[in-house]
DNA sequence: CTGAAAGCGCTAACAC
DNA sequence: GTGTTAGCGCTTTCAG
């Protein structure tokens, strides 16, 4: 059972080795090794694997993985580089994936934030490449394109939320299309013909495919596009509140923007023109920040992206596993969005909505979902 | 440089050892570990040092981390247990601040998500202690009391933005009074001096603590405190418009929200009843939630709590490192004064440091920052 | 001042 | 089927 709790047993850690398991089970190390590690090809005796396990129960043996990885050249650690992590809960996201996934593949996460400095980033690189990493992961909390930092390819690696020009770069994206689709169907939906889209100025993969998205999504419901439409603006709440006071004169009922600080603004500058929301105007969001869009008055429809399950895929995609498979309990949707109370108080309930198809990317992106009710 | 006599090329990863560099240099495997690591105590030829240095550069030497870690029994890694990641900003920068911290001092940051899950706690927990970790911080995202799980003992460890009633915890706490304070004489420094605070309903030390502020800074400036001007509310948009819509019959010019989530619904309940920010009535909020804060309109004053340096210093606390030493911006230090900063060095080059486990006891935090002018 | 040697705890060939 | 035996790359006495 438990050591003497007096005082520190004098060896390296005073933590059980796998000698005392052996000698307790009465075989040897060997043979304590595979039973351990499950090891295939190798016949056990049904009697010693039983005395091993009861060894190990008994001494509440814990392997040190030191060792192992020394042995085996290799570590079960699997780095995580991210260029940010309290800036927006997107990297949160992707690392709280990336970790489930890792460990239920008996995996750790070494996750390093580098703030998108090169410096950091070498450094976070050595030292992963240090602790002998299985591979590392590179992510970004916007889709965007990136050159793949040099030193990277001294280790197995993959994109997340990024994607490279360099040819051969494995790489996670998401479905920004899907997501523009979701967004303009749900005013679509709703009953919405003349939906104003206010895009980011700012170029990039959303920009182009969540235009791409609304154009689709107009197109399959019969509506002509009409350009004057689509507003291009700064992708904040400044940027929305700027071009929602030109709303009114466009004759649109629904609104959707790039982004939910955009809807932000919106929501402010709809007022001040005295439109109400949704009574005159139905406005999506799109990104799920949480602290905006279920805060927000009414509550802001908005589309997330599907940031969990990048990082979920980037580690199988490194580990050379496939996209989805059979049995994902975790992979319930609701989870990632649920928090507060909004969500309950909505009055037509969550919709959850599917964007297939994947830009760029290698690897099927799963679905963007949407929370909240659409306003009628 | 692959000229291994006996031929044993692909052997662990192919990387340089030391015994190469050794070679190169001329000198033993011995020699190279004393120079690398600079080994206090053992005399080394200016020579020899040369040369080695010029073949851990000349190979690009690398040093293996897991066979360091296995023959001192420790590895260079801190452990860090995050109750959330994803959700709020703050415990993204409770793990900037350690990893920063950590990375100066030489070492590595293990973060694990356990989502306040005791299952993924506990395995978290054990995989840190697999990995010899040299102890563990544990983390909560909001400051509150917390029970230390019970294996959290097998490592040396320190609670970080959270405190436990179990004697000889170290904890490192944020100061809610200071908070509190420096959030009041906003206003009060505005000139306003019918000021009225919307505390949270939810007891907890910033509960208690940031009511204290308030009232400090009130009698400090010599304004009687009017108990009706105190008025309980969810944390949250909904809490603040509630309370917001009775605001205008307090005549208040000034109001103190437990949070900016608080103040979000404060601005709404504001300008339903007519009234305008900052004209009549000014809004100080609390957390510096960047995209609220930064993007209502006007921008919200509003109060941070030091996360980042909440992780700076559980770190050092760890590592028996005093409260750092920097440049220390603008003033408001007092929240130290009455922190009692515990802080008791030994003998031996030993130093313990021993938090009080109350709620009012926080170790020598930096003091809270303000953001954006006050409105006058 | 420097080097030879003995492992750290574990895995992987090969004997038995 | 199971034990024996080498090391993995590094740190650390302890001789010289």
């Amino acid at each position: 059972m438990s050591d003497t709790p007096d005082g520190r047993l004098p060896g390296g850690s005073g933590r059980v080795t796998m000698r005392e398991v052996a000698a307790l089970a009465g075989v040897s190390t060997a043979t304590v090794s595979h039973v351990i590690n499950d090891k295939q090809g190798v016949r056990i005796g049904p009697d010693a694997r039983r005395r091993v396990r009861e060894a190990v129960a008994e001494l509440g043996y814990r392997p040190n993985l030191s060792a192992a990885a020394l042995v085996k050249g290799e570590s079960r650690f699997i780095g995580l580089l991210a260029d940010s992590i309290a800036t927006t809960p997107f990297a949160g996201a992707v690392i709280r994936g990336a970790q489930d996934e890792a460990w239920r593949l008996g995996c750790s996460l070494l996750v390093a934030n580098t703030e998108d400095n090169a410096a950091a980033e070498a450094q976070a690189l050595e030292m992963m490449l240090d602790h002998q990493v299985q591979g590392v992961l590179y992510s970004t909390w916007y889709h965007r394109e990136v050159v793949v930092p040099a030193g990277l390819s001294s280790a197995d690696h993959v994109l997340v939320n990024c994607f490279s020009s360099t040819p051969g770069v494995r790489a996670v994206v998401p479905d920004e299309g899907g997501g523009g689709r979701t967004a303009t169907r749900i005013l679509l939906d709703a009953g919405h013909r003349r939906i104003a889209f206010l895009n980011t100025t700012t170029p990039s993969p959303a920009r182009t495919g969540r235009l791409a998205g609304y154009r689709e999504a107009l197109a399959d419901a019969g509506v002509a596009f009409d350009p004057a439409l689509v507003i291009d603006t700064s992708p904040e709440q400044e940027g929305g509140y700027a071009a929602g006071l030109d709303l009114p004169e466009l004759g649109v009922t629904g609104v959707f923007c790039h982004n939910d600080r955009v809807a932000m603004g919106v929501y402010d500058a709809l007022r001040d023109r005295g439109l109400r929301v949704p009574d005159d105007v139905s406005v999506v969001g799109f990104d799920n920040q949480e602290v905006i869009a279920a805060h927000l008055r009414p509550p802001l429809s908005t589309v997330a992206l599907p940031h969990y399950e990048l990082g979920v895929l980037g580690v199988r995609l490194l580990m050379g596993l496939g996209p989805a498979e059979g049995p994902d309990p975790s992979g319930d949707v609701r989870g990632a969005a649920s928090s507060a109370g909004p969500v309950a108080t909505d009055r037509d309930g969550i919709v959850s909505v599917i964007c297939p198809a994947v830009p760029r990317s290698s690897v099927a992106a799963p679905p963007a979902y949407v929370l909240a009710a659409a306003q009628p």
